[in-house]
DNA sequence: AAAGCTATTATTAGCCT
DNA sequence: GAGGCTAATAATAGCTT
């Protein structure tokens, strides 16, 4: 939404990426801020600087674990910042953002690399933390993908059968009778298909 | 930015703010994974529906301590939503079965009074072991539930769909001709279900 | 409750100072 | 760099289904 429209990844210009981060981050906060009075919700923003600086938003209504949540981690983290990051990463290896995460068969081959590899004692505490990480991504990112898709055919199929029972309504109510038809949707099957799932009572 | 203005107050009806709260939910996640890619930073958004749901958003490239924080939380809650988990104040530290499991809201209860208990500092390593194992046996009960209920319905339908399919044949067929039903088919919703996930993209 | 659809408002990219 | 400007893009409020 500026003159013309920007690609999505990193800004190389260090000054526009400063301009950006500045102007982004209070556009992120502000939002951030709205969501929270508008809907009555306990938002956080956390937002690190490159330079470790730390920029955030807590509404301040929230004395919910989340704060809690937060001042731990502020304790625990006011002292290193994210100085580390750069060292884990082996280099050609993706640039992992949530987006940009590898394919599912490169992430297998990276972890058939470590376990397979011959420097399996070398690998460092970090290198385990970032494919645990890595690994909870895709797993996540294909549960979720899954379930669409399961919950789609589901959709279609309840479409498709209120239209066969819209049909044969239609069509065959001299032939058929009432009583079939009537039967079918006795069971309740699908004028009463089921909206949420009772999860473990 | 929408139809009109509205005040930067707590929206009042229900259903309006549980609209808004999704979409400005969204809206405020995709900023941050903008954010983070354009100007190459780390953030997290932690957002907690009044019902205790995290929404959240951390980079996957920070591996900071909060986000080693955050994903224990995802992997705990990320996939599944309102997710039961097993009962956590009883000392009887059974392993989790689908009797002792509790509601939504009293596992949140249960678990915040971990976090916010006095005698945070007092628990043992073993405690939070024991806390983990449950969440994740809860974790593992409810997801398979869910699926097995998503799956059983997609049966149902399936069935229901060649039931009915087979009746307007047999009863119908001159009637209606091959046309009527070759058009359904042809969708290829049915016909060609998905066999194979496409994952991670 | 969960998807579209636009008329509108809000944000911001590139400039300029 | 930090602020302001504005053409342009992006987000979304209110509706519909």
């Amino acid at each position: 939404m500026g003159r013309r429209k920007i690609e999505m990844k990193r800004i190389e210009d260090k000054s526009s990426r400063q301009v950006t981060f500045s102007k982004r981050r209070s556009g992120l906060i502000k939002k951030a801020r709205e969501l929270s009075i508008l809907c009555d919700v306990d938002v956080a923003v956390l937002v690190f600087s490159n330079r470790g600086r730390l920029y955030e938003f807590v509404n301040s209504s929230s004395s919910s674990s989340l704060s809690q949540i937060l001042k731990r981690y502020q304790d625990s983290t006011a002292a290193d910042g994210k100085a580390s990051i750069a060292a884990v990463e082996t280099e050609q290896s993706s640039p992992s953002s949530c987006a940009e995460v590898q394919t599912c068969g490169e992430l297998v081959k990276s972890v058939e690399r470590y376990l397979e590899g011959p420097e399996l004692e070398n690998l460092r505490l970090e290198d385990f933390m970032r494919l645990e990480r890595q690994l909870a991504d895709a797993l996540i990112q294909t549960r979720t993908r899954k379930e669409k898709l399961l919950k789609q055919e589901n959709e279609q199929l309840k479409d498709e059968v209120a239209n066969l029972i819209g049909i044969s309504k239609s069509r065959n109510h001299k032939d058929l009778g009432v009583n079939n038809l009537m039967e079918v949707d006795a069971d309740g099957q699908y004028s009463q298909p089921l909206r949420t799932l009772p999860l473990l009572r």
